[in-house]
DNA sequence: AGCTCTTCCTGAAAGC
DNA sequence: TGCTTTCAGGAAGAGC
């Protein structure tokens, strides 16, 4: 299921794979694969690509042609996945979008979404500005610390809901919220506005560590993600709570990670992430 | 504002 | 063993 760390490797993957490519042609399996824009599909032929971005866990790419800019926007949901062509794709029958590249090293980029969560939209500059601006809130690693206290200060949800809400912080889905959560302490249920200015500073540094560290291992494999050029992030071996319930506490508190439902399946130790405020 | 419920969708896991 | 049922899970939208 990519999130941040995983729409980030695979953006920077396309970013040295296609940016200088002229775009030979567009296939569409299924139409209402783009959500938005399917009837501009036709002015990306012949287009260049410019830039690649991620944005929330979302991955943009820009075309140029004729000096005007249009974008793509690739929301990749819980299976989606940008592929090039040597990556090999288990269910070739979700397969819903092919670009046929030319002058740059991959002559092909896929979309490939089994379950169709997350839709493609074929935009222009006010279209990417509306949608960046309706869905994402804070970029986790461009924030300010002072940004994020008036954020927690300001809301009275849950701290995983918080964490996990995309407009008022972009990309951190559930196994990093759970991962985030453990390294700093604190129960996914603890309410947002309550948390204390110091354990505010920590959680500010853990969500920075544990999401660059992912990017630094290629995100996390977990059931299908691939990056593009079909090799899995090994970020999952780090993993200290997130499907470990059962295991010993990685803390060696001498407790044992559970799995509990509440914001979701949230895996914590029951020790090291009390529902008070206070740490034992 | 924020919570819950529903919808979307299909492979995998559980149940029989 | 093999068929059937259940179930995650991100995000949007409705309703409260």
């Amino acid at each position: 299921m990519p999130e941040l760390p995983e729409a980030e490797v695979a953006a920077a993957q396309l970013r040295t794979g296609t940016v200088g490519a002229r775009v030979r042609e567009c296939w569409v399996g299924r139409s209402d694969i783009v959500r938005e824009g399917y009837q501009t599909l036709s002015w990306y032929q012949a287009s260049r690509i410019e830039a690649v971005q991620r944005h929330g866990k979302s991955v943009v790419l820009s075309f140029s042609r004729g000096g005007e800019t249009r974008f793509l926007v690739a929301e990749l949901g819980m299976t989606g996945l940008l592929l090039f062509h040597s990556a090999p794709a288990r269910y070739p029958q979700h397969t819903h979008f092919v670009m046929h590249l030319t002058e740059c090293r991959e002559p092909e980029l896929r979309y490939w979404n089994p379950r169709r969560f997350g839709r493609l939209y074929l935009l222009d500059a006010s279209g990417l500005e509306r949608y960046l601006r309706r869905r994402f809130g804070y970029e986790p690693l461009t924030m300010t610390r002072q940004e994020f206290t008036k954020l927690m200060a300001s809301c009275r949800g849950r701290l995983k809901a918080l964490l996990m809400h995309q407009q008022k912080i972009a990309g951190i889905g559930n196994i990093y919220a759970n991962e985030i959560l453990f390294r700093a302490g604190l129960h996914p249920s603890r309410v947002a506005s309550r948390v204390k200015p110091d354990t505010i500073n920590r959680l500010y540094d853990v969500i920075r560590d544990v999401l660059l560290e992912a990017v630094e291992f290629g995100g996390s494999s977990v059931r299908d993600y691939f990056a593009p050029d079909g090799t899995p992030g090994t970020y999952r071996l780090f993993h200290r709570v997130y499907g470990k319930a059962g295991a010993p506490c990685p803390n060696r508190c001498g407790a044992t990670v559970r799995r509990v439902m509440e914001e979701r399946s949230s895996f914590i130790c029951p020790t090291c992430q009390p529902r008070s405020g206070r740490r034992q």
